[in-house]
DNA sequence: GCCTCATTAAACCAATCGGTCTAGATAAGA
DNA sequence: TCTTATCTAGACCGATTGGTTTAATGAGGC
């Protein structure tokens, strides 16, 4: 039998199993188990073999988060465009059923192989989040605690949530989260 | 050449490879490498294997965080126990140059296979604060919140201290976690 | 000084690793 | 319809994996 991809869905596909797995924990046969994609098609789309998948996964995440809630925060009016953030990331995460491949990634050497793009997806996140706030009337010192806050605060509740301590925990904590920044700013 | 090791020196040496590798990154080579004990010795102290080691492992980092934070906090003076948290987890996590083992874990799927002890480790913690931050005074919902918050909050930190964003990210944090939790105590 | 036995070093193992290659299937253009 | 270029299946490769075994080492009790 013989079935037919495109790449896009190759990426997709292949980011769950990173995103289940990490990155050493992803061998090629559970990516070809999990994915349904042969080694021949596998290779075919990513020559560079499992590190260039690695990589096309995180550029294929940062720019989700970037159309979705780094631009907004960017270019669109800040109340608007927070509020859209924080629905993105409950709807991205599944109310934390999913995990932040590039946070994971950041937490073992594999941070070591894509140093460049986990360290730009943190900082540009946080640094969009910081000038929505300024520019939403914040003291720029406050916007800079805050917004750290929050993008780190929605990595330790994917954290716990994951930790398996409540169900409920990851809702709850981004809850909180946005009361905070919402008090705050308003 | 013959170097002669204890037990509890192997479980420190393995527990630091697993924090900068992870499980499954950790291959027996590594290990050897890096803490040089032979395989002779890694298997003479842990005879099931990887498995065992990382099981041991995660009972020393939850042996140290009970005798260091858990206990504290469930049987000493509330604020005397927090204050004392807030230096040890700096303390531990060598201002976020070090991981949390046990939240790194929690992130892939090696969570599946000592899910007991990670969900063991995170209920403790924040139970224990939560309690300590109610005998203080603090109402019961509001206790709750909070003590998730900062266990959270402290994970979250160590992601985007890893990150690479900003050197003194996780002290930051850190001191603000810290007036939260004073702030609303008091 | 001599045993004893916990401990170590390193050769060894089958299984799995990431990666390559080839033969065949198939969609699209001429 | 025939060709061509793209794509897939899976056998295959050497290297490395987690794990076993065996012989040697050496500290502590006698």
């Amino acid at each position: 039998m013989r079935t037919v991809f495109e790449k896009s869905d190759a990426i997709a596909l292949v980011a769950e199993v990173f995103r289940e797995c990490g990155y050493e924990g992803a061998s090629m046969s559970t990516i070809t188990k999990r994915t349904r994609l042969s080694k021949g098609s596998l290779y075919h789309f990513f020559p560079g073999g499992k590190e260039q998948m690695a990589a096309e996964v995180l550029a294929h995440v940062d720019a989700w988060f970037a159309r979705e809630i780094f631009v907004p925060l960017e270019t669109a009016e800040p109340r608007a465009a927070i509020a859209r953030m924080w629905t993105a990331v409950d709807d991205y995460f599944r109310s934390g059923k999913r995990i932040c491949l590039i946070g994971a990634f950041a937490l073992d050497e594999t941070r070591d192989r894509f140093a460049a793009p986990i360290r730009t997806y943190f900082k540009r996140w946080t640094t969009a989040l910081e000038a929505a706030l300024i520019c939403d009337g914040t003291p720029a010192e406050r916007a800079k605690q805050l917004s750290e806050d929050a993008v780190s605060g929605i990595q330790g509740a994917l954290v716990l949530s994951r930790a398996g301590a409540d169900e409920t925990v990851f809702e709850r904590s981004l809850a909180g989260l946005r009361n905070r920044l919402e008090s705050r700013t308003g």
